[in-house]
DNA sequence: GGTGAAACTCCGTGTGT
DNA sequence: ACACACGGAGTTTCACC
């Protein structure tokens, strides 16, 4: 029965979109059985939502760095998430293990809007940055074995 | 008419499920006329899918880590990507600028399957490995402004 | 957990402007 | 590029197992 649920999100990992009827199908369970597991699944938070996948370079943020971390005074409080929240040029955040504290991933559209960026999180987070220039992307966001 | 395709892009980000007839009252078009300019984004490539968010903890792959590598032989023709390709827990790479040649981000179940697949990584494309292991995640995937 | 059916809503296409 | 309309398809809830 857990074999079910892995294969409906495996579906719904592929086609977001994918609809009750088709899932039944391939599931070979009811449509209500299926949309009553897929509901499940939202409730308990292992489905997190949907989204659709856009293009970063025709919706205008061909360029991606990754920017790398470390505070200035160790000995200050680690606040950087907080005041990183708002630059929302900032795709994603981790803490990490090694000598820097943060990596993160950002998408600009240029080089000038990367150095200004750069600049307003040195100043928000108080901290030096190493920044990684994406050249290109062989993939991205490929679904984990389930 | 530019600006209701980012709209409705921005709608889709938020709730890739969202019905057509509900892109239509936000955005204040006819449900065919959302329903062709969707379409038409589908065959542009600016929307370039539909995918549901897993949460990894509960799917069994808690672990994430940036994998940088760096080729032995830099004499050697650079073919990394495609040698690289059939590891499926490579969410994604990334060919970068700086002293390493590639960003790799993996997603395993244990420290054991992170050894393991480091030394997959290795042999299959003769490269040197810098690991780092990620703690936690304040944020992912947030959607760029459009 | 599962089914099946009923009522409702949505989709997708065709037609027209 | 958009609106409107219609038949087919999908969704959602219900009673029952």
């Amino acid at each position: 029965m857990e074999e079910i649920d892995r294969q409906i999100m495996t579906l719904l990992a592929d086609d977001g979109r994918m609809s009750f009827t088709d899932l039944a199908k391939e599931t070979g369970l009811s449509v209500s059985a299926v949309h009553q597991r897929v509901r499940r699944l939202q409730k308990r938070g292992i489905v997190k939502g949907f989204t659709a996948q856009l293009d970063h370079e025709q919706i205008g943020l061909p360029m991606t760095a990754f920017v790398s971390i470390k505070p200035i005074d160790p000995s200050a409080p680690d606040d950087a998430p907080h005041r990183l929240r708002d630059l929302t040029a900032i795709e994603a955040c981790h803490s990490v293990a090694g000598e820097e504290s943060y990596i993160l991933k950002v998408r600009v559209a240029t080089p000038n809007e990367l150095e200004d960026l750069l600049q307003k999180i040195r100043a928000a987070a108080n901290v030096a940055t190493r920044t990684t220039v994406v050249l290109s992307t062989p993939w991205e966001g490929r679904r984990p074995p389930i």
